[in-house]
DNA sequence: CAGTATCCGATGCGATACTG
DNA sequence: CAGTATCGCATCGGATACTG
């Protein structure tokens, strides 16, 4: 048992025992987005450290929510959910429902974990909306303190999206110059390209067409139905 | 803000963030069950210290989630849920309906709080479904270490249901014989009222009616459709 | 009833270093 | 890459007593 029973008759608590510990719902959203191996889910979630990552997962795996996949021949082990797990989507999708409509996360935002936020650019960026040949938009983050504030993601025909730290040599195609804030409230749709743009927190540069089409490969965490967007604007307007 | 922030570009987290603090979402419930007062979401939530019940509400007010209400006139103070609160509950309802389906909360019904158990019973028994007269019940439990392991519900029509740690004096219609896990597994339909008497958990005597329509008096927490149930039963029996 | 004030202990969690 | 081993602090939350 991971938290201190709540001791009352009620489902939603039995399920806040085992889904509260920190990092838990994390682990398995990530999961939710594909990753599957240990190092793999650390970058994801950035900055969770190696020894709770590991016990999280031993104990999702007592739950059976987890199921660990050593490849004997390998030696790579792999972190599946299990059906149980998998059936937590439906509530999932309806926190997130709720958070993208009634959290203004500004503080929250303040705190995004750039280089997690850059790994998932790995996904973030939709190959299938660019130009079919060689793509480099270059991202630099005016906050300060971060360890790199300049990242490069490298977009091939064929190849999965690379995310580079340093100048990976080619001619950038696009430059995106933004802060954290910006780019994460970009991507959980609390805001457009174009506001963004207007108010000064983003400038492209370069190509113009890939500058034009940013709303179209960059893809957004949540796609509402039309009311539901239409609630959100009316929420941050006022 | 309540929990460190996780610093990953994700609605869930965010809702993570402000729901996570321990009894959070179940002073949340509270709330959708009907409890406005202080005390009364105390007693509901059985082992919640008053400290942590008014450092929680505070928070929840700040978040907007929860207003507080006091009658000029009377002193008297009520809290009450937020729109934002109350759009959470299709969350909830997701996420109550994955427990019942997914936890096996042995661990957790063995500490089951069977004071708040009882006060529970306040809205549990339904009087539409007894004979229209007092009736009164007698709760005892078999466990060891309880403060109380005799209960009295009282139902009178017209009037509220009574739950009394003394005897209150009438003669008793139906004495109920279980502990905290059997009952409480019968509240969240985890088992049914036959089974447990069959395997001996629950004895019943007294008014041969009442015994025999328990079933419709006892109100079940979750009302799962056909499929669901088969689905549990499937799962208790595996 | 509706809380506040204090205190203290457990432990959750982060940081760092290390290993096969 | 896929973890384990230690360490230590912070803070979370429980217990208790008290108040208007």
């Amino acid at each position: 048992m991971n938290v201190k029973p709540y001791g009352i008759v009620c489902p939603v608590s039995h399920a806040c025992e085992v889904l509260e510990p920190r990092w838990t719902l994390q682990i398995l959203s990530a999961m939710w987005s594909g990753a599957t191996r240990f190092t793999e889910i650390r970058r994801w979630l950035g900055s969770i450290s190696p020894t709770l990552l590991s016990k999280r997962l031993k104990e999702l795996e007592a739950q059976g929510l987890v199921e660990r996949i050593e490849d004997r021949a390998t030696g790579k082990v792999d972190y599946l959910r299990t059906q149980r797990a998998i059936d937590l989507e439906p509530a999932l999708d309806a926190l997130a429902k709720w958070a993208q409509c009634n959290i203004e996360a500004q503080a929250a935002l303040e705190n995004t974990d750039v280089p997690s936020m850059m790994w998932d650019m790995h996904r973030s960026i939709n190959s299938e909306e660019l130009p079919n040949r060689q793509i480099v938009i270059q991202f630099r983050f005016s906050d300060h303190g971060l360890d790199h504030n300049t990242y490069w993601a490298l977009i091939r025909p064929g190849s999965p999206n690379e995310i580079c730290v340093t100048n990976p040599g080619f001619d950038v195609d696009l430059f995106v110059e933004t802060n954290r804030v910006s780019l994460s409230a970009i991507i959980l749709s609390r805001t457009t390209i174009s506001r963004e743009i207007e108010e000064g927190r983003l400038f492209l540069s370069g190509d113009a067409r890939l500058a034009r089409t940013m709303d179209r490969w960059l893809y957004r965490r949540t796609k509402e139905d039309p009311e539901d967007v239409l609630q959100l604007e009316t929420q941050i307007a006022g």
